[in-house]
RNA sequence: GGGCCGCUAGCUCAGUGGUAGAGCACCUGACUUUUAAUCAGGGUGUCGAUGGUUCGAUCCCAUCGCGGCCCA
């Protein structure tokens, strides 16, 4: 971090706005009255001809950041930016009275400027306005970076996301994807009936999936509690409460590693439909992906890492155990059946053979599932609902009828990132007290993720949860595959990052 | 948490056990339709921090800080 007052480039910055106050410059206006932003004002003459414009004339006032000054003696191209795009300014000494033209000598890139004066193209073709005034809105003293390579420094594009979003228009349209996916999210739900609802961010137990809390305190209250890290079990008393389809946008926190598919909180879609299961969701859910990657992309191929990947194509579906059976399998150049995973002895000693370590007091289920994560989840590029998993790891999900080690859910892997995760909701209160008592003994056991027993919404089921199915999209990652973006971070305008001393 | 890598000018990067360089940016001058404008000149720096080794450290060593990638 540079904060050195003394440093050339800042001092004759600060210079050039003293310079300004001798001419009688307002440094710190308040306001621009512009007849349009820079993108609309380049976005309406786009499509006009040099000739066209001669003839109209049309006028034009705008505002912008200066992102580049090209200076002749006694005439200067300054480049404004809207963030969105740009547009280019021709003040000529001849044209603008005397004291603008010594304002626009004083300019630095960087500077916030108004111009005004009518539309026209150079010889080069530039659509430009042709300054007849120019008005100083507000001085930067801090040297842009560098024109051609942008700004690349990971770090300080995260910290300062406001140079990157300066210098860098892909970032800025990351973001603008970003917010046409969680649009069309809305306008697919909002279509089929569903209510958009906020539940608590801060909750006197943190439950809803396996995962350590933030823990926090009321005051007033004297009361301890915790950032969500899923709104699941409020979404689900609202059913019971006969909001039968029901979504929430919005963050949860989970104090847990940071990686690039990990920010500590991140953005989720969470969604419950009443008398549906999780199969009518994995149909449900491939028509959002494409209606989002339709309306976020303008189409539903996307490149991801190097591969391709088509939302168009029904999504391939292979059962949990299954997956792992194939995948031990071509490991261990043998076979492996699904009998062998659903013994716990069996089972880890299939994880001793193929060298994968689990954890440790972990029963056929976990371990089938942590065979899972380790032998397939990066195999599956292309979407694929991976169904049917051990009830061991799914304390919330509705067992099948014909199987009660298993239960009905599924996640969406694309790209080898777990996407989406959706199951039929578990609705029987007595069943869900066991899976919550089941949970207690792991977390004394050491299992930090474990699930807390929640007596509030073991009581809002004996009020009767209809058949329900729910499900969670991760927004970040989502956009990550939407934009091609390596990094979780990239999607997230202000990541967590450790903060650095100033000074 | 572990391994590897990085941190040098405003930005992007070279580089060396003898106190530092390029391009852009910036400054001075020329230039009234440029597009990375051009032309002539100018180096503006706590080489991430702190210790150590050394006659001498930005470089070697140690510790720390921040970040990246991989793994957990």
């Amino acid at each position: 971090m540079n904060r050195r007052e003394d440093s050339d480039q800042l001092r004759q910055r600060r210079e050039n706005l003293e310079k300004l106050r001798a001419l009688d410059v307002q440094p710190y206006p308040h306001r621009f009255e512009a007849s349009g932003t820079v993108s609309a004002i380049a976005a309406e003459h786009a499509a006009r001809s040099g000739e066209d414009l001669e003839n109209a004339r049309p006028e034009a006032a705008t505002a912008g950041r200066i992102v580049a000054i090209r200076s002749f003696g006694k005439a200067r191209f300054l480049v404004l930016s809207d963030g969105k795009a740009r547009l280019q300014a021709y003040v000529r000494k001849d044209s603008v009275s005397a004291r603008d033209f010594e304002v626009v000598k004083l300019l630095d890139v960087g500077d916030v400027v108004g111009v005004a004066g009518r539309i026209f193209r150079t010889r080069t073709d530039e659509l430009t306005v042709w300054a007849a005034r120019v008005e100083f809105l507000a001085k930067c003293f801090e040297p842009l970076p560098e024109k051609w390579h942008g700004l690349t420094d990971i770090e300080i594009r995260y910290r300062q996301r406001y140079l990157d979003l300066i210098v860098n228009p892909p970032s800025r349209k990351v973001f603008e994807v970003r917010a046409r996916a969680i649009r069309a999210i809305r306008e697919f739900l909002d279509a089929r009936g569903y209510l958009e609802v906020e539940t608590p961010m801060m909750q006197p137990l943190a439950g809803g999936a396996l995962a350590r809390p933030f823990v926090t305190h009321h005051n007033a209250l004297d009361l301890p509690l915790y950032l969500r890290v899923a709104p699941e079990l409020y979404l689900k008393r609202l059913v019971v409460g006969g909001m039968e389809r029901v979504y929430e946008i919005n963050r949860n926190f989970r104090n847990e590693g940071i990686s690039t598919r990990h920010n500590p909180e991140f953005t989720m879609l969470e969604f419950y439909e009443a008398y549906s299961d999780y199969a009518a969701l994995m149909t449900l859910t491939e028509e959002l992906l494409r209606h989002v990657a339709k309306a976020a992309l303008d189409g539903r191929e996307f490149t991801f890492n190097g591969e391709s990947i088509d939302f168009a194509p029904k999504f391939a579906r292979v059962k949990l155990r299954q997956a792992v059976c194939e995948a031990a399998a071509k490991q261990l150049d043998g076979s492996v059946s699904e009998a062998q995973l659903r013994d716990p002895e069996q089972a880890a000693g299939l994880a001793r053979e193929l060298e994968i370590e689990v954890t440790p007091g972990a029963g056929a289920g976990r371990i089938t599932f942590e065979l899972f994560e380790a032998l397939c989840e990066q195999a599956l590029v292309q979407p694929t609902f991976v169904h049917d998993f051990p009830t061991e790891v799914s304390p919330l999900s509705k067992q099948r009828a014909d199987d009660p080690e298993t239960v009905e859910r599924f996640e969406l892997y694309i790209a080898g990132m777990e996407i989406a995760n959706a199951f039929s909701e578990l609705n029987d209160p007595d069943e869900q007290r066991r899976r919550f008592e089941e949970q207690l003994a792991a977390r004394t056991a050491g299992d930090e993720e474990a699930h807390a027993l929640d007596e509030e919404y073991i009581r809002a089921l004996e009020y009767g949860l209809p058949p329900a199915a729910g499900e969670g999209i991760g927004i970040d990652r989502l956009v990550m595959l939407l934009t091609g973006s390596p990094s979780i971070r990239d999607v997230i305008l202000f990541p967590l990052l450790r903060p650095v001393r100033m000074e």
